[in-house]
DNA sequence: CTGTTAGCGCATTCAT
DNA sequence: ATGAATGCGCTAACAG
């Protein structure tokens, strides 16, 4: 049996297909009992609406995208992008939009082609944009072509576009104060990507927290670079005795380098991991490590983004409050 | 000014619709002359086709989709997925379809509403289908709807429905042969699912490989349950020189219950990780591991879809050499 | 309250 | 080689 059509229900249900459509979209102007029995009829002939029909009429894709765009070495083994895709479609599902999901290489320029062809093509009808840097080339780009996107990252001064964040801050604050608590004065932090502009806000907060002379290396969210960063830093002359991480990888591969390097974890260095996933608790000793709700992250900034696609224009909105989540890999100085 | 049509393009160009539309589908018919001027037209009108439009005129979402229905503490840890997404896409781009994703708990009912609504709406033109379960309830539900679909496991018998599938039983020679190589006779192996058809077939092959008496415990890909089976082995009066394990989370956290137990690896234990991911150089010594062309994967199970879903009848299709990667997590028993 | 009608943008069949 | 006409399935403005 082929796909019903509106046509098909009215005239089973002996009406039109205007009363139809109406009946079915909960407009008024139909009647409660005829409204009734077409949904009845709909209901037995297992229709549902054509979402191109629906797409070329309302000239709306009801769908929304994303372009990840590292090197797939770094993709996969951050969980938070998969938790973020979670937490979006939850926001997502209540309204039935789709998700459409692009994988590129690290390549700014790809990634703006498929901006141009989604939004050219109708699509998606926005865009959620992560890994946002300090000075985004993409930004301007996307703001030319009027398509509708919010921010995956801490707010974006000038770039005119809504931006959804988590509160760095008290984050850091959290896990400096930890460490503080527990007598330690050399605290290190090991950074992601130096460009993006969550990295040159956690680096100021950092700074804030734990001092302006506080050492600050950069990696860029991979365990192998965050290996290098941890022995660079543990070599030194005066090694620090605490480290917080810009993620759960490159905290994990530092238990790593500790062992290699013979130092016990937690009692000659102490280590923060950032977003707590269940790679922390891999290593021995499980990670210390920041929490933060990322897949209520993820729902709030697909909420956002479906306002901005309406029309409205969405403030710039911080959530979570983040958690420190204690567990082995910190101890006393 | 507003998005160009094909009507546009034709006033502009001076010919009939219809004429734009084959000069740009590369249909016969038109002279070379006009479909230059055409296509110049389009060009500089920055015409783009709406996707909309097509899907409803061809019938055809140019979409596919991908469900992931696993509890997100087991998804966001895997590389495996993002990789396989990753080469799906590769695939896909080529004839730009789009791929839909939608992460679902574990939750075999809410996957199946999923591919319901999506296949009746029209919203894809054919799914992949993971994580595939020996006796799989959602196989004959997907036959029945005829929603073109390509199961991303090994072979299964039966279903009627196409499978791309990875060389599991060299793969697992591959791991078994080097253990034993090393002088290894007590050999164990912890496993993922035991309900997914892929860990049957490697029990199996482990089974072939190593001896009918040797060990399998069953986990669930799970750093947690890895852990656990772990212990479980090593407490044994005869405990295994040397682990295989069918992720890379599990081994990964192998080697923090090794250390908690106070057993050196790979001096007291040996250890295999399945499927080589940057998680494999985290900790020390780095894992020895299983390498696939997980990419390569993804790649060849879109493209049996899209060839699926042009009503080819396609048969079941094994890709990739498997590889043994040596580290350091490997050593003579 | 119900039915008629005209698009949405593209593909395509049929005349010319 | 080109143009006019029609349909895809739905929405919505309009007239009855």
């Amino acid at each position: 049996m082929k796909r019903p059509t509106i046509h098909d229900i009215a005239r089973e249900a002996g009406v039109a297909k205007s009363t139809v459509s109406f009946a079915l979209n909960g407009q008024p102007g139909v009647s409660e009992a005829t409204r009734r029995r077409i949904q009845a009829v709909a209901g037995e002939l297992g229709w549902q609406p054509s979402r191109a029909a629906r797409a070329l009429s309302a000239a709306q894709a009801e769908v929304v995208g994303l372009v990840l765009a590292r090197p797939t070495g770094l993709l996969e083994v951050e969980p938070f992008f998969m938790r973020l895709i979670a937490g979006v479609e939850a926001a997502l599902g209540a309204d039935d939009i789709g998700l459409l999901l692009q994988v590129v290489g690290d390549d700014p320029q790809r990634e703006l082609e498929v901006y141009r062809r989604w939004w050219g093509q109708r699509r998606v009808d926005g865009v959620l944009v992560v890994d946002v840097r300090a000075n985004d080339q993409r930004l301007p780009v996307l703001a030319e072509l009027g398509l509708p996107c919010v921010l995956v990252s801490s707010e974006v001064p000038g770039s005119g576009l809504t931006s959804v964040g988590l509160d760095t801050k008290a984050a850091m604050v959290a896990a400096v104060a930890h460490l503080r608590a527990l007598g330690h004065t050399r605290i290190a932090r090991v950074t992601g990507n130096a460009d993006f502009q969550e990295t040159v806000l956690r680096d100021r907060a950092f700074a804030e927290a734990a001092g302006p002379d506080a050492v600050i290396v950069a990696a860029d969210y991979s365990g192998e670079r965050g290996a290098v960063a941890t022995r660079d830093l543990l070599l030194r002359g005066q090694p620090p005795t605490a480290i917080v991480y810009d993620n759960d990888v490159m905290a994990v591969s530092a238990v790593g380098v500790a062992a290699e390097l013979g130092l016990d974890v937690p009692g000659d260095l102490s280590i923060v991991a950032w977003d707590d996933s269940p790679l922390c608790r891999l290593p021995h000793p499980a990670l210390t490590a920041i929490r933060r709700d990322i897949a209520g992250y993820g729902a709030a900034a697909a909420a956002a983004l479906l306002r901005v696609i309406d029309g409205e224009r969405v403030p710039d909105v911080v959530v979570g409050a983040p958690e420190l989540v204690v567990r082995g890999s910190t101890g006393p100085a």
